[in-house]
DNA sequence: TTGTAAGCGTTATCAG
DNA sequence: CTGATAACGCTTACAA
């Protein structure tokens, strides 16, 4: 490795002055300036930034702690966060949680022992109001953001998060304009505040718009396909005909569409589907959704300009983002007659 | 900040004798030894380890260059990385090339200048047989594992690559021992060393089989769902009908099976589709493939062993391992007449 | 078992 | 404009 002391010799100037060169300081003759940065070319010179580091004590480190790279929406987000915080001169220190508190400790000390500057944090989920690593930050001082919803255990570090209660009305507003009027709900579960503000959304549009909230059209589905899959049944089972649902998030949605396809029924002619678009990019799938799209990018944006004011020293606060609606399929008005092939009432199945 | 120095002021030793504590030295009193150790962690000592590099010369730092984590190939194969590495010791720096020669010189410059001990890279694709960036990583001696496929100008890196041809001809003899003779192929573009390898693949698995390859059988078909889409079109048009189709990847088998099913084809029923899942994960979709996948993970956890062979200053060799065959729907045996409804020879379209 | 001196590559500071 | 010196936090090497 070449240092500047090597270009120090071979340029028969000190260290110093080739420093202050390389660094385009303007105490340095336009000359030497020149020369030491040819040489230092020729040279193949690369500074060290960890020994810069040591003396200047800013590392131009970040460290980002997530669930797993494979969550497509952690990767949008990670990507927005490299080629910000690159932009802003920051290199980024990649580690996850797999969801376990244990990994989320030792990983954001082993982050801290590389003196990062700051923090990107998606929290392990507690029941428990306190943590002791997010106090050990707390003391620390650490400059933290957090991505996503708040949990009580670190509800004042600024945080970026998606409007799911706005996204879940405008969904649930955009089915009433196409004048639906009987609009099932597959809900999450109820401990996820996201899950909470989704149904919260559709329950506000419903009562914006002077209608009653009919509860047997609110069903406990989870977040995986399976459990819309097995929601779409009880809804058959127990004779329920919406003209159309909006599912906790994509992957719902398709589990539903999956069986109401199945028994014939026509998407989206027969009902409309929708659902919030966090996990998989529903444009793939040859269900026709509409879905509302977490702003991944613009909050990995937001994110890198929270953590720039902090390292500025100032207060931030947190902030919301609307999600996107995407108007794809749920674009039917509701028949008259909806679900159509439905087994004779006579069969006494 | 807690350093040394202040731990050694409040135990009344020096600096050295903390720091051999705290690393457990075995020429340190037991009784010491605790004492430090208790302190330590009661003051939130975490050591600093770029300092600590300093002067090891070890940085225990890992550079990661892809064209972006949103590509689940890469996110997988980043996934491995991150958890081993750790295991190991090893911090992860992840920066993107975006596909683009700029960026990448310029990433792995930055990576260089935090003193990587070694670089993860998936080279941007180039025509010309040298690049300066990876003549520089030559000069250096930089210790590098390069993801996926080599190109002329970096054919001396050890590398980690899926088998293609390999896997490829374990799709077409599949295909075949269901009794398929007419078997499509939609064929990536021809620049692409993966997408030559799957094609010799089908041509190897015909050969072997004592079969010739029918050229009108095979497609251009890039690797986007709309090539799938074009090709398959084109198919038609041509008249030709084939009962099995192998594509490129899964895109390009989802777009075929789009326009065929509008068509009225039933799959697996009347066609068998099949595909590289490289990028997507085609469980989730409706359209029944069968399926080779990347052993991403795998690739991941052999691209760190390679890369502590070299840390380890041993010469390695890349390694390619065998893609998986995930068979779920081209089961079915080929039909007496594939392809059912299609238009009456009399309409004169 | 513990201490002392020196150095890793860089920059802040002050002197010339 | 350039140089000399010390320091960042830690560890190697050697001395006590």
């Amino acid at each position: 490795m070449v240092r500047l002391k090597d270009i120090a010799a071979r340029s028969g100037l000190t260290v110093m002055t080739v420093s202050r060169a390389l660094r385009g300081a303007k105490d340095v003759a336009p000359a030497t300036q020149l020369r030491i940065r040819a040489l230092a070319a020729e040279m193949g010179y690369v500074p060290d930034v960890s020994a810069r580091g040591l003396r200047t004590r800013n590392t131009g480190l970040l460290g980002v702690l997530i669930p797993t790279v494979t969550d497509p929406l952690y990767a949008r987000l990670l990507l927005a966060l490299e080629e910000h915080g690159r932009a802003a001169g920051y290199d980024l220190l990649l580690a996850h949680t797999l969801r376990q508190t244990e990994l989320e400790a030792t990983n954001i000390l082993r982050l801290l022992s590389r003196r990062v500057e700051g923090l990107f944090l998606r929290p392990v989920y507690r029941f428990s109001p306190e943590a002791p690593i997010y106090a050990e930050l707390r003391r620390r001082g650490t400059r933290v953001v957090l991505l996503g919803h708040h949990a009580p255990f670190c509800a004042d570090f600024p945080n970026v998060e998606t409007d799911d209660l706005d996204g879940s009305r405008q969904l649930t507003r955009h089915l009433l304009s196409l004048g639906h009027r009987r609009i099932a709900f597959f809900a999450g579960p109820a401990v996820s505040p996201a899950a909470a503000e989704r149904l919260e959304g559709y329950r506000r549009a419903l009562q914006e718009a002077g209608m009653a909230v009919d509860d047997r059209l609110v069903f406990n589905a989870g977040v995986e396909m399976a459990d819309g899959a097995q929601a779409a049944q009880r809804l058959l089972e127990e004779g329920i005909e919406p003209t159309a649902i909006q599912a906790m998030n994509d992957l719902v949605a398709i589990g539903a569409a999956n069986v109401l396809l199945a028994r014939g029924w026509r998407v989206p002619e027969d009902i409309s589907i929708t659902g919030f678009g966090n996990i998989l990019t529903s444009e793939h799938f040859r269900v026709p959704l509409t879905t509302v799209r977490q702003p991944k990018h613009r909050l990995g944006v937001a994110a890198m300009e929270l953590m720039q004011g902090l390292l500025r020293g100032e207060h931030v606060e947190g902030r919301r983002l609307a999600g996107e609606l995407a108007i794809r399929a749920s674009t039917a008005r509701p028949r008259a007659t909806p679900g159509l092939p439905r087994p004779a009432p006579a069969q006494g199945v």
